[in-house]
DNA sequence: ATTGACCTTCCCAATACTGGAAGCTCTACC
DNA sequence: GGTAGAGCTTCCAGTATTGGGAAGGTCAAT
């Protein structure tokens, strides 16, 4: 079947099936004699695999190395969990840092009269005039910014200090987009 | 001061304060004879700013928006209000979708063994062999694969149907980076 | 004079796609 | 047979937000 046949069927918009095909994480399809590619129903099994973990907030890499798992009838279903729970360990993060801002935003717009006039305690806020309110030393004044995903939401239960999730570190096992240098 | 004066009070990396710079959410720094940039003191209290509103979340857009109204002596309370919680929404979706897939997932790692044999609850998940468990139908079973950041995370109170938060139209106020056509 | 720290610009990498242009192929219709 | 329109191909660029690094100019101290 064509890409567009594939697509309808996966889920998967063509454009990311060909960009899918690029980076490795899906084997090139085979191609007709009018060079047009050529999809199997297992293709498209595959494809919707991938559309499932995405959906679940699981990365491209992580979705290779989950096809590559599945396609593995030897495997152990705990390597399996093991990214799976790695991932959850990931969202939690993900979590807690957003609730970290969610509850300070709150208080600074509980706080704000939401009226006409120009104070603004958001404002104040942002602007380092510290009002007396414990919440601004619980957001992690750490001196450096990181870079926004990596903010520490350490204070998720108690500041446990070692950070278990690597997640940063780490070769990329997909092999690159295609390189016009060959 | 120089940029790494500037960078060091500021909390925020050289790197970044340029690029802040050549997309318009800062002023151009002024120069010196030498061509290196000079921070005042305000300059550096702008970074700041810029720099907690990113650590609560505030996309890079909503920060230019922010700076706009703290210069604006004449502002109105209502509209910082408004960005405020307009961004509250965001996260509150966010965080929904994350509690969503993370319900999914903690679901499935309970029911795989995590032992050396290959069968496994979450592969099948994955490969769509629906096993008899509701969650799956939660997760937005809705045929297109939107775009990862973009997944309908509808559900955060009662799908309210209208989407308040506009976010995703929109020309971009910014100026654009660098362009090299200059 | 030289070293080392700092500054400049420019390009590339990462994430996970999406959009569009230019051009080829297929199908249907007249 | 010709043509229109849909679908396919590749390649380039853009999204948001930095970080890394190269090549080269500048500054302060030795």
């Amino acid at each position: 079947m064509n890409i567009g046949t594939a697509s309808q069927r996966s889920g998967v918009p063509a454009k990311t099936i060909r960009y899918y095909e690029s980076i490795g994480l899906v084997r090139s399809a085979d191609r007709r004699a009018n060079n047009y590619r050529d999809y199997s129903d297992r293709d498209v099994e595959t494809l919707r695999f991938v559309a499932r973990a995405r959906k679940l907030g699981f990365s491209v890499k992580q979705c290779s190395v989950l096809l590559a798992l599945w396609h593995d009838r030897g495997r152990a279903s705990h390597d399996v969990k093991a990214v799976a729970l790695s991932h959850v360990e990931e969202i939690d993060q993900r979590i807690a840092e957003l609730e970290s801002m969610r509850r300070l935003l709150v208080d600074l717009t509980a706080r704000c009269q939401g009226d006409s006039r120009p104070d603004c305690p958001i404002l104040d806020d942002l602007a380092g005039s510290r009002v007396t309110h414990s919440q601004r030393s619980a957001a992690g004044e750490s001196g450096s910014i990181p870079p926004c995903h990596a903010v520490a939401g350490a204070r998720s239960a108690s500041r446990s200090s070692a950070r278990s999730a690597p997640s940063r570190g780490g070769g990329r096992s997909l092999r690159r987009a295609v390189s016009r240098s060959s």
